[in-house]
DNA sequence: CGCGAACAAAAAGTCAGACTTATACGTCAC
DNA sequence: GTGACGTATAAGTCTGACTTTTTGTTCGCG
């Protein structure tokens, strides 16, 4: 589950950056780094990996004189898996769901495009496969089941697409993904059409038609994000 | 420029991260940090800062009895602005400015049509008038001004999008922009339709076309993909 | 000959303390 | 009020000793 456990500048890391994505620590706030350190008590070279790690997040900034001071929320390094999931974790997980959600519509679309080019008969048939498992956990209360499947499904495609970046992305989307089923109030079983969508999607990148697998998968993300926006307010 | 020039073990990142994105340490190299701290003349704590930033960027992987050992390329975090500096310094940039302007094709044009609409009065006046700037700077060997109008065009559309997973990419847009510009080798002058488009995307937004800012955005970012795959090979 | 357990070595991890350096802020003279 | 100067502060750096985990080897037993 979580990556930065090891080790002790992990584990005040867990702590720290959690508390400073949720705003308990404003933009412009000063910590100092001894006093940190004897919180979390760890030694004072244990706390300063830890804020070297915060500082290349672009979380804080660390100066002479003044202390380890909270960048301004726009500053941060958004797409650290790592961020996000503090994010996530955090208070205004809708509005972070929103801006990833939004996020895969620009980009899955394209990358089903290019995933129906680029796709390897191995790829073909993982996805058709994840399709078939989405399908057969569709019924009956079988989130989780359906939740892997789903994971996998989209990883394939944004790795198969053939663009790094895209593939990058992969773990983006799970936890998006993850945290729809886990903290939104997620419907018993998951829309039927959607479910549809993401077979006619596998056949189409299987078939090589890269226009209807970026429509199809477009239909798939802009209905996710329609789902979100029934959940929680916002125009 | 560069960001992380502050303090010993921000040196030893700037020296030591380049190398591992240029392959210089294979993946499943393993490295030692006693030995890094004498190569680099520093002490062994600033060493281990230094790694421990390597090791959230998910570039290596930090374990006991082992060493440090380089991870995987397919695991590097490719969003951080710092490791896309270090990568597009190296020896394969132009596989490099492909993935990340594939990814503008996909996020852009999105980006535009939600400018349109969310664009505030202040926002599309920047808009113009960078457009404008691009058009004074177009003809007659200007590209250096050109480029940092190019820029701030590109960042205001990114931040007017109202998305902050959109607003996060205009640093990445900045640098595939700088690099085309100076690392490329570029024509000499601007072409002249990406000029009229983009001032037309300034229009679209302005007049709230939601629909014409992604359609002419996208057709400005496409040709800059073009553009990228007449000076370079791959299919 | 194979296999498991005990052992030893290696490298990262942790800590404490002393020292250096930059810099923000207050003070004082003008 | 403005500028130069001094001082206090907190980060930055280094060193050395110690701990912990893990790998690989060796040795004994079946």
């Amino acid at each position: 589950m979580s990556t930065s456990g090891r080790g002790l500048h992990g584990h005040v890391l867990e702590r720290l950056g959690p508390s400073i994505t949720a705003g308990e620590y404003p933009p412009g706030s000063v910590l100092r780094t001894d006093e940190l350190a004897q919180r979390f008590e760890v030694s004072r070279s244990v706390m300063r990996e830890a804020v070297r790690v915060l500082e290349s997040m672009h979380l804080v900034e660390s100066r002479r004189r003044v202390g380890v001071t909270v960048r301004p929320t726009n500053e941060w390094n958004v797409y650290d898996p790592q961020v996000i999931r503090w994010r996530l974790a955090g208070a205004d997980r809708p509005r972070q769901l929103r801006s990833l959600t939004v996020l895969r519509c620009a980009v899955e679309p394209v990358a089903a495009g290019l995933a129906a080019k680029h796709a390897t008969a191995e790829q073909c048939a993982e996805l058709t496969e994840c399709a078939l498992g989405m399908v057969a956990h569709s019924r009956g209360h079988k989130l989780e089941g359906y939740l892997v499947h789903d994971i996998a499904f989209h990883r394939i495609v944004l790795n198969a697409s053939g663009n790094e970046m895209f593939a990058r992305l992969g773990d983006v989307v799970a936890e998006v993904l993850a945290g729809r089923t886990h903290h939104q109030v997620m419907f018993e079983d998951p829309d039927p059409a959607a479910v549809t969508l993401h077979v006619q999607v596998a056949e189409a990148v299987r078939a090589g038609d890269a226009g209807l697998a970026e429509s199809l998968t477009r239909e798939v993300v802009l209905g996710a994000l329609q789902e979100l926006d029934i959940l929680s307010p916002e125009g």
